[in-house]
DNA sequence: ATAACTTACCTCGCCTGTCAAGGTATATTT
DNA sequence: AAATATACCTTGACAGGCGAGGTAAGTTAT
């Protein structure tokens, strides 16, 4: 298991979003966007990576269809919605709040 | 549900070791400890905390022993360990590290 | 030709951490 | 006598992550 995966483990649903604030895109691609980010260092497993899908559908922040590709292998593509774009908004703020938080708590006093 | 509770999970070992840096503690010492550093916006559940020292313990980061008060309810100290001082430091290098791809993961670009 | 690989999707079932809800016991305050 | 505070604990449900598996289509290497 790789060393960041806890760390990381609720913020699955913020990179998804961010991803598709800049325009629609696909799983496979979102993945590997991902990994090079990190350059390597982490990687949404792709069970999570469509759990997520599927919970970010349901909750109305996402919406999907299919692409249209001529060749190759067929894309699941996602919008981000109105709604998706406010809670990525709530969970960036979430997220500044809980940084300073966790700073704060996990360092030793005196 | 608390706001945060789903992004400080996976940090409540690390919290709990930073109390027991500086000296031995309690339970409900530390608990209340961490309500008031957070002015009451975060606190550990009691169930999330015992588990966390159970845990702790049998991974060998910390030990415990019952104090001797005489009057009052009993209470049982935990203190870290060496192996416990060293799983902190390391967990402290992570969250910097993870701090930092989160940070980049979230955001949007261009 | 055919094997191997890449792109691209998906599900099932386990594991782990959190926590609501319950419990116990002692001491103090109302 | 009842309520509150201190202080500990367990059980069972739930949710998210993910290993392991599967499908299908196209490309590249032998």
């Amino acid at each position: 298991m790789s060393i960041t995966s806890d760390l990381i483990r609720g913020h699955t649903d913020t990179i998804i979003l961010a991803k598709l604030m800049s325009h629609d895109n696909y799983g496979y691609e979102i993945n590997k966007s991902i990994q090079q980010k990190t350059g390597g260092e982490y990687e949404l497993k792709e069970a999570t990576l469509y759990t997520a899908f599927r919970r970010l559908e349901v909750a109305g922040c996402i919406s999907s269809y299919w692409g249209d590709e001529q060749t190759g292998a067929r894309r699941r593509y996602y919008s981000i919605t109105d709604s998706g774009r406010d809670n990525y908004k709530r969970l960036i703020s979430e997220w500044k709040k809980a940084k300073e938080m966790i700073e704060n708590l996990i360092k030793t006093e005196e």
